[in-house]
DNA sequence: CAGGAAACCTAAAGCCTTTCGGTTGGCGCA
DNA sequence: TGCGCCAACCGAAAGGCTTTAGGTTTCCTG
């Protein structure tokens, strides 16, 4: 015991472990870290603030993904675009992950820093200040909700009973390629025609 | 000890003071429960499937507040709307139940049956098979994204440190009403529309 | 080469989930 | 009426989790 030779932990090795966890399980704990990682319990909260922090680290990891060169495109309304597909894909890779990061506020000063950028780029096209963050928001939504519906895909819809509900057996079968894609290009597609006329409206 | 002359617990109390755990601290444990309802906590267990027995009583008693009369409604969008909007509700009344409903997969049959009373409503409507369900899916992404955001409202966007993204400082203070509400609404209006067409142009 | 910081450890408190085997009250049935 | 059984609750305990406190060894700095 004491101090090894060379070191075990890490916050790098930490959260890559605790994502493995995650995606694996849906879960993680701090034993089982220290575990894979051939360490003590007590050795983690060595290098991290506690299973919360933990938490923000995954945050961090995962929204890394993130393109945010995005928001250089033109027009807006392909930056938006743009952002809510690297978005969408950062937490399609892993999904499992999701429920554990809505369970508590976002710190994150890099998750900050892109919305900061997204209200950069909508006042500079011309939204009106109070508009900005509903679209925003509701862009968010979007990517969120789609991603959730990816994280548990197969089980979320096994018929148990195809007889019960015939229908949506049937039309969950005719469904070419990936519905969640299919599903949230058509969502993205009409969400951001709808908000291009609200500005159009706003400064016609 | 030994058996009460009334009793203290059944499925109904457990599931209520679940609820009220929830919808206060965001979370709950068996203890806290039996606590609540004076009784010991392996008496809880007699009564129900484990913690987890006790989340799916949570989501039946969530959606049960779904109000399915919404697909008799005509035309088709307004019913689509109607059903979208009963079932964010039910989610608003207790969004703090979200993170733990989001992290197992639906088997409540009263969900799925809603779902195929969707599959009907749009196949009548003239939707060719195959589009049905990214339809129905791309709205209930809407759904469970606007509840998501729901569940963390306030903290979700506690900006420590203002200076580093005044822009999003200056956004969120600037939205009346609740932000939530707002982007739904656009985004609703925004996926129907687009789905109108989308319709149209299939059956001119 | 001395001293302190860094990295790890053991130990323990206090919570949680779940199970097992008791104990008692109410109810049906002879 | 009385007998037996089931339903509802309790106590205890195993084993996991989070977190903190204090000890031990290694490394680096002056």
């Amino acid at each position: 015991m004491g101090r090894p030779r060379t070191p075990l932990l890490d916050r790098e090795r930490i959260t890559t472990t605790a994502l493995e966890l995650v995606d694996e399980q849906g879960e993680f704990s701090v034993p089982q870290i220290a575990r894979r990682l051939g360490a003590q319990t007590a050795s983690v909260y060595h290098h991290v603030d506690g299973r919360d922090g933990i938490v923000e680290l995954l945050r961090e990891r995962v929204c890394d993904a993130i393109d945010d060169d995005a928001f250089e495109l033109a027009p807006w309304d392909a930056a938006m675009a743009a952002w809510a597909r690297s978005y969408r894909a950062a937490f399609a890779a892993h999904p499992r992950t999701i429920p554990l990061l809505t369970a508590s506020p976002v710190r994150a000063p890099k998750v900050l820093q892109q919305y900061e950028k997204a209200v950069a780029r909508l006042l500079e096209a011309g939204f009106p200040l109070p508009d900005v963050m509903p679209v925003i928001i509701g862009l968010e939504n979007l990517v969120l909700g789609s991603a959730l519906d990816m994280a548990a895909p197969e089980m979320m819809w096994e018929l148990a009973d195809e007889t019960a509900t015939p229908r949506l057996a049937r039309a969950l079968g005719a469904v070419s390629g990936s519905r969640a894609d299919r599903a949230f290009e058509m969502a993205l597609a009409g969400y951001l025609t709808h908000v291009r006329t609200l500005l159009d409206t706003d400064r016609p």
